[in-house]
DNA sequence: CATATATAGTTGCGCACGCAACTTTCCTTG
DNA sequence: CAAGGAAAGTTGCGTGCGCAACTATATATG
């Protein structure tokens, strides 16, 4: 567990993995970014919404929030702006009527049908630069930190938010 | 190279790459920054400069715009707050008047001579949820992703910025 | 040598974000 | 069933960010 912090204290920003994750996430997200927010008008955490709703039909914003580890108050503006362009609808019938369980509505799943194969596409096109072997290796890598860092209860209620 | 986008689109956020980059991303940072901004009062845009200007004595803001891909404002006000705690100085002495050289001040070396083992640790608490053979993998991956997406010329000028 | 164009860096502006505080509803516990 | 506390969601506020425009300097071109 000896570090190598002598005289030289040797930090490369270009090889350091935290600041490698920043920048490589983000430029990904770019590339995303084209599809959703140039064809579709949407910006990261509507997309966030949008794709988390699609596939869980009458969620909540709290299970958005959980998931996908955005501020709640992140969400509660997206699902604002997608009820107001018409693309979910809240229903508060629940038997608990401080949530509301969210929806895609027709104009909001026919824009859902659209966008996911573009999507889908694009995280194709970016992962097709690794060889099958590699990228399951980088998905291992993934898997694993995920788990390390308590990320991975998607699935699970994920009552403890940040 | 058949899609499988036919009834059921089929994108489950968090399996999804771009995604879980991001939110991965999020996290690690968030880990680190107790480090850097608890601890040392710098946010990320400071942090990385520190980082740079650390390891590339007299580079310009220009430079770490390039490598860091931070936008060319961020820099700048990154760089004016780190000027104004004395922490890094200008020096305008080139032969090109436009540009300023940068340097860790006294003060400066002090505290990234303090901040990088700090920082190194907390990469490596991170990455030693993988055994080796797995890390190989992640960041051979990660190699490949940096490369493909243009973001590999680090070492050198990197005169293109976005 | 004058004009035009490009580059390094800064600043005004609008906006999205996170924090804290708030409202409403639910769930305790006496 | 009353009261305290917790949870879902919203909103006011301050701030950091990106875009566009700007200043100053350097370089190209007639």
């Amino acid at each position: 567990m000896r570090a190598r912090s002598l005289a030289e204290p040797a930090l490369h920003l270009p090889g350091f993995v935290p600041f490698r994750l920043n920048r490589l996430a983000a430029e990904v997200s770019n590339h995303l970014s084209e599809v959703y927010r140039a064809r579709f008008g949407l910006e990261i955490p509507e997309w966030r919404v949008m794709a988390t709703v699609g596939s869980e039909h009458g969620c909540t914003a709290q299970y958005i929030a959980g998931s996908t580890r955005m501020h709640k108050t992140r969400v509660s503006r997206a699902i604002a702006n997608l009820t107001k362009r018409g693309l979910i609808e809240r229903a508060s019938n629940s038997g608990d009527r401080r949530e509301m369980r969210l929806r895609l509505t027709k104009a909001g799943r026919r824009l859902y049908a659209q966008l996911v194969p573009l999507a889908l596409e694009r995280e194709r096109a970016v992962l097709a630069c690794m060889s099958r072997e590699q990228l399951r290796g980088f998905v291992a890598g993934l898997d694993r930190l995920e788990e390390f860092l308590g990320l991975r209860p998607n699935t699970r209620a994920a009552e403890q938010s940040q």
